[in-house]
RNA sequence: GGGCGCGUGGCGGAACUGGUAGACGCGCAGGAUUCAAAAUCCUGUUUCCUUGGAAGUGAGAGUUCGAUUCUCUCCGCGCCCA
């Protein structure tokens, strides 16, 4: 009998051992392929959660597995260690952020070690330092003189809960992200990174991220938000005044049956003011809100101005309204209305009366039939057509007749063709104190000065007050006063610091080469990791960072590609974005929010575990703070340990999709554990002799190597929960086998000595412990993946369903190269399948080796 | 409102490019072991009639010898954008 697997002691010894062997230290190594997996590094929050351990977990099989395919794989780890929380703890504990920080960190390091991870931990930095930070400060400056840089006064997005700025992709629902808090608008001078200079290369350079997910593609490409349309002048009759239009739809124009003008429009005043109800008007447009999205709810209201516009093509008079569904900030401020073709239009014609003119032909695709005639009374039609009733454009697709107009105007110098982007530059001026400073001087005779590069890095005065609103860097007494650069007469340093999302935009580059002081990484080493064709190879993380932290990832590359930092377009080549945590919810009589760990199962009842009151168990939702649903990962790891942990966290859900955290999960995957560990220690393991070869044997041997192949599939493309689930089925199969012979003996040696491979990425130390036990004395961690043997995998026979009509009638056995003559016989003697085909006559036999065959009958 | 995705036993989920639906696990039931319990091991487990059938992958249609898989309509859920 085996001795009970000790499950802390031999995780413990394991992990003191990778560490004193350096087992995942790696360098550049231009012999073998290099294979760089990366996770969306942690902020310090304290203590991990349950998806970190799943975000971990899938990275650390992903490293283990290509290690063992002979990869050279660098698997780093750091903190995204600026951020508010931390200025927040400060301002409710009084404790200093990098106090808090370092501490959080210290903790947390501690924590991910317990999981066994596969990092090198030599690469290790903490962006807060300023041996992290000093080197944006540089690129910064390097940004200023490139023009990828720039200061302007704008209007910006106010979080007045953090008091700070907020760039466009930040404010969800008109509510900062982090704080939920409605933005206000303010005018500001601003930092801002030119991203929109290369919203084309970030555009159609997703086509090459064949790796990610498409959906997070087509977030981006959405955010980024191209048009292609037409700007043009409408004369205003009885005026010389002519008003600009924007229009996406310029093949519509022939439908066009008003204009419309923002409110805040110029020219809206000059055509409006004094007349009647005018200025109830813009009164109630000013009450319905600004957001889009309110725009698109509200009713739909308009002021005839009385005045007429010319169409430029057709020379007909069109009426002039001020309408509250257009918009100042986009295109123009000025649309012109085609009802039959844009479901606003058409809302705000019928309402005023306005002639509904169509002129697409609706394409019927055999898809998506469209009703003949179209209800042009009751609705707009926006899909694919042909134009009619357009003159010039009759018959063309609504492409060309986009094309044909935009020429004609561009000809007829009325008018050119713009593409224009939804994205906005990146502000990236943030009024606080734990963040990055901005290398700036601001001297009243010279301006806005660079710091000079032998007075970097500026640094973050320890000293300071948290005491007062604002940032605590225009309030420190003497930080920012400085003599200026250039002329030496008194100055003032820029008290706003970067926007976090500086810091975790070129992390990716910084591991490879994380103790440099002269650069923020070298080119030659982060060439070989972060070659100019591929980013990071695996790039794991949540799908909350889909627009704004990989777009701006993606915008840092490039800009410190073309200041010649590094060489790559893309950082990220792969990217896998991982489902959430679950966790049933808990209330107790009051309503009140319980943790898990304090509701219990008695007698069929759910009750609280102290006071015995009853329990309402509630929807199962992402673990969060406020429901109180959480697991903490320490006592998971405590209990459990490390690979009950990391081997249910894979188990049954996709990591795409959500995963629901339950006790009996955990504690399977534990009981898993300590069977394996009995199951091998237990058994009487030989070399055995390959070429003794029983029919036992020989099924044993398949398993093994289709498990090989199958679970190598398996992880490659991110299905975990099927590798495990191939790991356990084939784990049945060999302990299940009883050897008799020197050839069975072979077999098994084989499928242990696979299995214990195999679970390496999943259960390291478990894996680690066996290989020792079997009688090894080299490292797992070192050791290959297994090769599979496609002659092994082929059986003599095989077994298929037998349909009659499609449906299943019967099972029969076949040799594994039978003809169809041989599966017809052999089909047609199965009692089950005469009994089927009832006498009927047999009209098709149709057989598909190794997988079906159906006999027709009628 | 637009875009994307999903819907399979009591539960989480398998099913490769159309080919024996329910792998693997959880739960549950029965049994072994035990003075007893826990733990462990073995067996069973889609549903309905009961030796054999019938139905069955959200609902309905279609294509096909054959559909969880492809097409269409509808219902429900989720995410993103507005």
């Amino acid at each position: 009998m085996s001795e009970r697997y000790n499950i802390k002691e031999s995780e413990q010894k394991w992990r003191s051992k990778w560490a004193a062997e350096d087992s995942f230290a790696v360098s550049e190594d231009t012999t073998k392929e290099k294979y760089y997996v990366l996770e969306m590094f942690p902020y310090p929050s304290g203590r991990i959660h349950v998806g970190h351990v799943r975000n971990y977990t899938l990275g650390d099989v992903v490293a283990r597995y290509k290690k063992a395919q002979g990869f050279n794989v660098m698997h780093p780890m750091g903190w995204d260690a600026f951020g508010l929380p931390a200025e927040n703890a400060a301002i409710e504990r009084g404790e200093h952020p990098a106090k808090w920080t370092h501490e959080n960190i210290d903790t947390m390091r501690v924590q991910l070690k317990s999981m066994g991870l596969s990092i090198d931990w030599s690469r290790e930095f903490a962006t807060c330092d300023p041996e992290y930070y000093v080197h944006e400060q540089r690129m910064f400056l390097k940004f200023l003189d490139k023009g990828i840089a720039y200061r302007k006064e704008s209007i910006v997005n106010w979080d007045p809960v953090d008091n700070t700025v907020l760039a466009n992709e930040q404010v969800i629902d008109g509510c900062g992200w982090r704080t939920g808090a409605p933005v206000e608008r303010r005018r500001l001078n601003q930092w801002s990174l030119k991203i929109t200079d290369y919203a084309e290369e970030l555009l159609s350079s997703l086509d090459t991220l064949d790796r990610w997910p498409e959906k997070v593609r087509i977030m981006q490409s959405n955010w980024i938000g191209k048009s292609v349309g037409l700007q043009f002048k409408w004369d205003v009759v009885g005026s010389d005044e002519t008003i600009e239009v924007y229009t996406t739809r310029p093949d519509t124009l022939f439908g066009a049956s008003f204009m419309a003008l923002a409110p805040d429009h110029p020219m809206a005043k000059a055509l409006a003011e004094g007349k009647d109800g005018f200025d109830d008007f813009i009164k109630q447009c000013q009450s319905t809100g600004t957001s889009e999205a309110a725009i698109e709810k509200a009713e739909k209201i308009g002021f005839d101005t009385g005045y007429k516009a010319v169409h430029p093509v057709l020379g007909r008079e069109v009426s002039i309204y001020i309408a509250n569904f257009v918009l100042m900030d986009y295109g123009t401020g000025a649309v012109f209305g085609v009802p039959a073709h844009d479901q606003r239009d058409h809302d705000f014609a019928r309402k005023y009366n306005l002639e509904i003119r169509d002129v697409i032909w609706p394409e019927t695709s055999s898809a998506d039939p469209v009703p003949d005639p179209y209800p042009y009374e009751t609705n707009a039609y926006t899909g694919f057509g042909k134009l009619y009733n357009s003159e010039f454009l009759d018959g063309m697709s609504i492409e060309d007749a986009k094309a044909e107009i935009i020429k004609r105007c561009e000809e007829g110098d009325t008018g050119f063709g713009t593409t224009q982007y939804r994205l906005r530059d990146w502000g990236i001026s943030r009024q606080r104190y734990w963040g990055c400073p901005i290398p700036i001087i601001y001297c009243d005779d010279c301006g806005a000065v660079p710091v000079p590069e032998a007075d970097l890095p500026v640094s973050l005065p320890p000293e300071v007050s948290f005491e007062k609103a604002g940032n605590p860097l225009s309030h420190h007494p003497t930080w920012k006063n400085v003599p200026c650069p250039t002329c030496k007469k008194d100055a003032q340093r820029e008290t706003d610091t970067f926007d976090t999302f500086f810091e975790s935009s070129w992390y990716q580059f910084r591991y490879c080469d994380s103790k440099n002081t002269e650069l923020p990484t070298d080119k030659d080493k982060a060439a070989y990791w972060l070659p100019k064709d591929g980013g990071v190879d695996q790039y794991i993380g949540g799908v909350e960072h889909a627009v704004l932290h990989l777009l701006y990832a993606r915008f840092f590359t490039k800009a410190m590609r073309d200041c010649g930092f590094v060489v790559s377009d893309e950082p990220f080549d792969g990217l896998f974005t991982q489902g959430m945590v679950t966790h049933e919810t808990y209330q107790d009589e009051n309503g009140k929010w319980m943790l898990p760990t304090d509701a219990i199962e008695k007698d069929g009842k759910w009750v609280h575990v102290e006071t015995g009151k009853p329990v309402t168990i509630g929807a199962t939702i992402k673990m969060s703070k406020s429901k109180k649903n959480v697991i903490d990962p320490e006592e998971i790891l405590e209990t459990y340990g490390a690979d009950a942990a990391r081997l249910f966290i894979l188990s049954d859900s996709p990591p795409e999709r959500d995963l629901e955290w339950t006790e009996s999960g955990i504690e399977g995957a534990w009981r898993f554990v300590n069977k394996v560990h009995g199951a091998i220690t237990s058994m009487d393991l030989q070399a055995g002799d390959e070429n003794v070869a029983s029919d036992k044997a020989k099924d044993l041997r398949r398993l093994t190597h289709k498990s090989i192949k199958g679970i190598g599939e398996a992880i490659e493309s991110f299905a975990m929960n099927k590798a495990v689930a191939l790991l356990r089925e084939f784990y049945n199969g060999f302990t299940s086998f009883k050897p008799a012979n020197d050839g069975d003996h072979f077999a098994l040696n084989e499928a242990v000595e696979a299995f214990v491979v195999m679970i390496n990425p999943i259960m390291p130390h478990l894996a680690e412990e066996l290989w020792a036990l079997t009688g090894h004395d080299n490292m797992l961690v070192d050791q290959a993946w297994p090769n599979y043997d496609k002659a092994l995998m082929v059986a003599d026979t095989v077994t298929i369903g037998v349909q009659v009509n499609g449906k299943v009638r019967a099972t029969i056995t076949l040799p594994a190269n039978a003809d169809q003559k041989q599966a017809e016989e052999i089909a047609l003697a199965e009692e089950s399948v005469q009994r089927a085909m009832d006498g009927k006559t047999l009209r098709k036999f149709i057989f598909v080796p190794g997988r079906i065959v159906n006999v027709v009958v009628g």
